[in-house]
RNA sequence: GGCGCGUUGGCAGAGUGGUUAUGCAGCGGAUUGCAAAUCCGUGGACAUCGGUUCGAUUCCGGUACGCGCCUCCA
């Protein structure tokens, strides 16, 4: 089976065809650095992690393109709030990000580009625009992309400009032809950040950058682009209107988009304000189980995040790992599961059908299901500790969210067993109910009593 | 108002025109002083109303409910 990737242009499946023999360009929407990420970034940076993995081993080398909105209303806002310069808080933002990234077992794309960093790209777009009569100058000293120049304008979304001005809510700039018209350049107010440019001091508008980045990078035209649900309307419908016309070629020839993280059946989203970064997160679980959590769902579904719901995937999670072997297994894989494997990920990469041939392989007993299941498990990145580091670090971060200190937990454990060894085992169970109200489990063994925090 | 999407067993979540998804939880058994873990086994579903069909959860249409975008947002 062939390689199919759900295309948000063409509404559907499609048959995945490399402009290049055996090379992809992908480009992704990044972040916007002004604060932490939360799980909504996460789940983009996991997905796009996952595709990028699996494209990579079909055999295509990828190169890999997120850039960086490092300009922005919303960062000199909160540069401002701060009282530090912009570059300080995008700075901190950044590294943050990649920590996140890091810690969710990512891997980082081949290039990340800024957008401070292109200013002279976007520029010579611009003027390529105003050459061809795609783009003006209006009175406020703002440069806009002329709608009207481009018929297509809309076929991202599905849309016609005529619904869209019916629909009434796009702000009206005073100097704007048309409603729909977006900002290329915006002139410098006072006190900000600005570059200068034949059309005035200012600075680019949000659209721009990912045009002018990504055709620097990947060419004026490449394979796959990406980006989180929020994105499709209007950042993608406007660069594929900027850049087709700039080019008249085809920009991306894959459009892939993320599904939403719900909360309570809304939409996690900065202004909703119902978002849980994903630092908060790993002081409750451990990075691979949000990792997992995210891949148990389809990459275009809709997530509903909970903490009931991360419970469960950690349970899920946990078994899986238990299953793994504790030591190297040096085995033929299971090509059966690995067919069965690769039939879901070609299928759109489909991880929880992907995620279900682990399990079964985590049923096994065989040394050829334990190497699949590793050889598998590395292929999804859901297994960036060996088992025994997993186990450990998730009884050291239980062990911060109980009450019970280390050492109490060992008087009582020893407690309980002297009171067994005394055959008194209602002593005993009072202590086991102590522990279990606690959130300890103990298990008797040949070799003696452990307890591990749930 | 415009453009889309979803509705699967207690929960999460795939998929299919007629045959077990998978996981968590539950139940029964083995095991255990009791448990836990593990193993074995097991019940349980396709929102609703019509249509197409020998047969539909799976295709088509209507209805209901939910969600997303149309404004910054991954």
């Amino acid at each position: 089976m062939t390689l199919a990737i759900f295309d948000t242009l063409a509404r559907g499946k499609r048959p995945f065809l490399p402009r290049l023999p055996g090379k992809i360009g992908m480009y992704v929407c990044g972040m916007t650095v002004y604060d932490r990420c939360h799980l909504g970034h996460g789940r983009v940076m996991v997905a796009f992690d996952v595709i990028v993995r699996h494209l990579r081993t079909l055999g295509f080398g990828v190169q890999y393109v997120r850039n960086i909105t490092d300009v922005d209303d919303k960062i000199f806002a909160r540069a401002l709030e701060r009282e530090i310069p912009f570059t300080a808080l995008t700075t901190e933002m950044i590294a943050a990000m990649h920590a996140d990234e890091r810690a969710l077992n990512c891997r980082l794309p081949d290039a990340e580009p800024r957008a401070t960093q292109h200013i002279p790209q976007m520029l010579d777009l611009i003027a390529r625009l105003i050459e061809k009569g795609a783009a003006y100058q209006g009175e406020s000293g703002d440069v806009y992309f002329r709608v009207s120049a481009f018929p297509e304008y809309g076929k991202l979304n599905n849309r016609n400009l005529e619904d869209m001005v019916a629909g009434a809510r796009v702000q009206v700039a005073e100097d704007k032809e048309h409603p729909a018209d977006f900002v290329l350049w915006k002139s410098a107010k006072p006190g900000e950040a600005s570059w200068d440019s034949r059309w005035g001091a200012g600075r680019p508008g949000w659209h721009i950058e990912c045009s002018a980045m990504s055709m620097d990078l990947l060419g004026t035209q490449f394979d796959i682009h990406g980006g989180g649900p929020d994105l499709k309307f209007p950042h993608h419908e406007n660069e594929i209107a900027q850049s087709e016309a700039a080019t008249g070629c085809t920009f991306a020839n894959y459009w892939m988009h993320a599904g939403p993280v719900r909360v309570n059946d809304e939409k996690m989203s900065k202004s909703l304000d119902n978002f849980v970064t994903l630092q908060a997160l790993f002081t409750r679980h451990d990075p691979a189980v949000i990792r997992f959590f995210l891949l148990q769902s389809h990459y275009r579904s809709a997530i509903s995040f909970s903490e009931d719901a991360l419970t469960q995937a950690e349970a899920a999670y946990v078994r899986l790992v238990q299953s793994r072997s504790d030591v190297p297994v040096d085995a033929e894989t299971d090509v059966e599961a690995i067919g069965r494997y690769m039939d879901a990920m070609n299928d759109d990469f489909n991880t929880p059908r992907a995620i279900a041939v682990l399990f079964d392989l985590a049923k096994r007993t065989d040394a050829a299901a334990a190497a699949t299941l590793e050889f598998l498990g590395d292929a999804l990145g859901l297994f960036p500790k060996s088992k025994a580091a997993f186990l450990a670090d998730r009884q050291a971060l239980k062990a911060q969210l109980t009450g019970l200190s280390d050492a109490r937990i060992d008087t009582l454990v020893i407690e309980r067993s002297q009171a067994r060894a005394e055959r008194d085992f209602a002593r005993a169970d009072a202590i086991r109910a102590e522990l279990t109200a606690a959130g300890i489990s103990i298990e008797d063994s040949p070799t003696g009593t452990v307890w591990t925090r749930d």
